[in-house]
DNA sequence: ATATTCTGTTCGGTATAGAGAACATTTTAA
DNA sequence: TTAAAATGTTCTCTATACCGAACAGAATAT
């Protein structure tokens, strides 16, 4: 099913219960625009409006944009592993890393 | 120090050897608009030039954005584990986040 | 030295991002 | 029911995303 920006922008917008112009303004959008990204699909809207968007909905960019980055399917856990990551100290960070690293020579 | 979208893009680019050319064709950009990209920093790229970009490059998107998503600091190096860890099946992702979380047991 | 090739830069044009205001429709209040 | 308020939709307009082609400068080869 390939579900669009716009339908997904709008299931989550609805299901927070925000109306056109509340995500908006939660956006520095127009409500217009965001009407516009819901029903018309436009090409290119900007990497600012959608990380913006994503944010306001709780999802990750690559969620909304079903791009070749997400060949992968991104889950919750997946993102809060790697928030958790990324506050670790550069030591730890580099240990896992390097771990990570042997686990994967295998399959090379 | 803020640093910029363009120079983060360029300094990927050089790291690997790609010249404008290279990377305007692994992206579907032109070299025109790359260069733009790195030298202009045009107010609102496409979040699909920006995701394409970031994906040939190794990062992810939030890296080269400067969102309000990204509290934290991220590193190029960073997003590449992240990236690589997401391609992994969900066993080893698993193993990773138990070892992960055991080791920050201490400090909670 | 100079022709060739490779890389980076500039320019002009078309399509569209995104705003704001007007208009339409639905919901709420009386 | 109907006026008002809230929400959704359409329109017009300016700025700019992005391309292709021309141009400029380095690097390499002869």
């Amino acid at each position: 099913m390939p579900t669009t920006l716009g339908s997904k922008i709008k299931k989550l917008r609805e299901s927070k219960g925000y109306t056109l112009e509340k995500l908006a303004e939660l956006t520095r959008s127009s409500k217009s625009y965001i009407w516009e990204l819901e029903n018309k699909n436009p090409p290119r809207p900007s990497a600012d409006k959608v990380s913006i968007i994503a944010l306001k909905l709780g999802v990750t960019i690559e969620y909304l944009l079903d791009t070749e980055n997400n060949l992968t399917q991104e889950s919750a856990e997946d993102a809060l592993f790697y928030r958790n990551y990324k506050k670790m100290d550069d030591k730890t960070k580099m240990k896992i890393r390097t771990m990570v690293d042997l686990w994967n020579e295998d399959d090379e």
